[in-house]
DNA sequence: TATATTCCTAATGTATACATTACAATTTTA
DNA sequence: TAAAATTGTAATGTATACATTAGGAATATA
């Protein structure tokens, strides 16, 4: 890692236990026991787990401690909800503001997806997706839209590899029509200042994925 | 306080500290100035402002510390836009879910706010003005959407309180005029669990309010 | 057996000593 | 004088010892 901070290799280290499903809902993650498995002390992990709390990634329970948040079919629809509209503004705001650059950025995602299309990879499909959903939330120029975004994206991932997980064994929004499909024609919108068009897309893509995922219940 | 731990107080006592206009945008908070004023030692005052800059209420320079947020009209922009559109879908969700307990609730703000208008005073105003804001957000029912409004409510009201002092003197959003009048308004759209009015509404006071605040730059 | 009470323990909560480092003040050098 | 190198210091970053307490285990009681 090149962290040059304890306190951001024990936050980083500890959001990647969580996203790589080392802990389920519910699971308390112990002051303790992160610190003997990061090695290193107490101090800097609750640092991280205080911040994790902070920005609603955890809950907590005094002198209990903390833990990944329970899911239930009504939280996950407070979760889409948000994020399909504060992204859908994220998006359109994206398309008003969007440099040359960014448009490099998105455009070069859209490339690696298709090259995930031939070797598929869930990690690879993982991380190209927070790519562009970070990336056009960063786009946007606000902060505070991108932040709310960024919260919602990683709270809504829970559920992405929960659900996945428990009911099916398999990436439902991994699709490999869908997702990339619908990544490309709002890159498309973004690249034509379409600010209307970029957002309802962006809606739309995330309605999708949560119908996508949760048809089953 | 009513705080049975340190960390908490020390959170509430900076939040003050912050609203009460202690600081002024881009001043350091330091560790041991906090905690010899709050007279505990560093680490709870250390995770309250852990706690804050996670939460976006601070900003943090690396081995520098942690201080208030410079302002900037393109900054307020951000803020609101992203307020009035959030808190414009949890108006519109309260419209939906909201209860015969919570129509009381707001109709005792609204109450409290006429009273206001004879005997005026600026706290009086701040905390219905809170209540008012904060309240609609719970009674959207979605966790995420009342966190999102709640976070830009308060960043949204450095700018009230900072911009008010630095250029009138006056609380121009402290207004009896529209601000009162607005919130009736919206709260008969809720009543009448009419969604669309209800955000509309809501999205047309937070720019009133942002006007009134920028008019003069 | 069911329920209430006591105690124990493992975890969080807190204080503090020490390590590190960004920045400014000082000194050196041209 | 102006620029570069050095040093000092005040602040954050970290480890650790100790205090407190929630909740379970063990025990007592009906």
């Amino acid at each position: 890692m090149a962290e040059n901070n304890l306190e951001e290799f024990a936050y980083k280290s500890i959001i990647r236990l969580i996203l790589d499903n080392h802990f389920k809902p519910g699971d308390f993650l112990l002051e303790t026991e992160l610190s003997d498995s990061l090695e290193l002390s107490r101090t800097p992990v609750r640092h991280a787990l205080g911040q994790l709390v902070a920005e609603g990634f955890l809950d907590k329970k005094k002198k209990k401690g903390c833990f990944v948040p329970r899911v239930s079919p009504a939280d996950a629809r407070h979760v889409f909800f948000a994020r399909e509209n504060i992204e859908g503004l994220a998006a359109a705001s994206a398309a008003r503001y969007v440099s040359d650059e960014d448009l490099a950025f998105l455009h070069g995602l859209i490339e690696k997806e298709k090259a995930l299309a031939l070797t598929p990879s869930r990690l690879g499909y993982v991380r190209v997706n927070e790519a562009f959903h970070l990336g056009v939330a960063r786009i946007s120029q606000n902060k505070y839209l991108a932040q709310y975004c960024r919260h919602a994206f990683w709270r809504s991932h829970t559920y992405i590899i929960f659900f996945d997980k428990y009911y099916t064994g398999k990436l439902v929004s991994g699709n490999q029509e869908t997702g990339p499909l619908q990544h490309s024609q709002i890159v498309q919108a973004i690249e034509n200042r379409n600010e209307e068009k970029a957002g309802n897309l962006m809606k739309l893509h995330i309605r999708t994925t949560f119908e996508q995922l949760f048809v089953k219940l």
